[in-house]
DNA sequence: ATACATGCAAACCTTTTGCGACAAC
DNA sequence: GTTGTCGCAAAAGGTTTGCATGTAT
């Protein structure tokens, strides 16, 4: 019989602050830590959740700190090639992770409502990388997204709805 | 070390065909298997392979069949709900592949061009739906994906590139 | 001056929808 | 006639881009 139990997933502790590394990322590339920039790498370390490109926006104007859409999609990009966010790709649009700081793990998504939620399983962590490596896919930089139908979902059987992130 | 070798995907042998299927699944509904629709169920497996709504517009208009964007949308859906196909959310777009007359199976996506790679390997079946049991995903209906980049794309360093899928 | 960033609006891409025309029973 | 389907064109939703303006060396 395997075994579904799943670690915990806690922050790693690291040396450098995400707006440092941030700093350093545009540094090389000769591009500066502006104020929207920074901002933004602050709003988003500030809570360790899902978040989309629209709920940025959305945050930031409401607390008067509006950021326009283009640049918020345009520093998402740059945090992403820096290392400091992993994109996952859902049902409609693109969800942000913390991706420093914090431990490899994979995630469950609910087709219908939109929630993902994360667990660690070593085995699977294992064989991912395993089953990636068999077929030159680069070793790293995976994720497993398992798609299904979370319980509240497969309870009411009303179609795909938009929810919030987990 | 685990086993990243996989399992051989073949057809499973079926004894109604596509297209049979499909009808009954409309007759149920108190709707037809059209003209259009037809078309559609035939063409989409002729051919065992991953694909899109636009390559089937494009496709059945360059063979003279032309059917309207609306109506290939349209049919998709109810092949899903029929359960002859399943969709893969994948970057920007909505992949489908056969879900009738073959095998559980899981796959590995290339984040960059975009390719699809199939495989199946019996311990990731078992891990991946323990884990699903364990948070309360409904037991069918997951699918596994993989996110990565693969051979050819890690060696050219071109960013995103829309390529084709397997 | 030069090099890069920003905001706005327009463009883009994929998918969905409203609607008038049409076909089957 | 009623019910359901089709194609068209428009709309919708998320994301990207062109461009003129602005800012820091």
């Amino acid at each position: 019989m395997v075994n579904p139990q799943t670690d915990e997933i806690r922050p790693i502790s690291v040396s450098e602050s995400p707006e440092d590394k941030f700093r350093e990322f545009l540094e090389i590339r000769g591009e500066k830590l502006t104020d929207p920039r920074r901002v933004l790498v602050r709003h988003i370390y500030s809570t360790h959740k899902h978040f989309d490109a629209d709920e940025l926006v959305r945050d930031l104007h409401d607390s008067g700190r509006a950021i326009s859409r283009s640049t918020v999609y345009r520093t998402l990009r740059l945090l992403v090639d820096a290392g400091l966010l992993r994109e996952l790709r859902l049902t409609n649009r693109t969800a942000y992770e913390h991706d420093y700081g914090y431990p490899d793990h994979d995630h469950l998504h609910c087709t219908s409502c939109n929630k993902v939620v994360e667990f660690r399983n070593e085995e699977i962590l294992k064989l991912r990388d395993a089953v990636s490596r068999a077929n030159g896919f680069r070793a790293s930089g995976h994720r497993f997204l398992i798609e299904g139908v979370c319980s509240s979902c497969s309870r009411s059987h009303s179609p795909r709805r938009r929810l919030d992130l987990i």
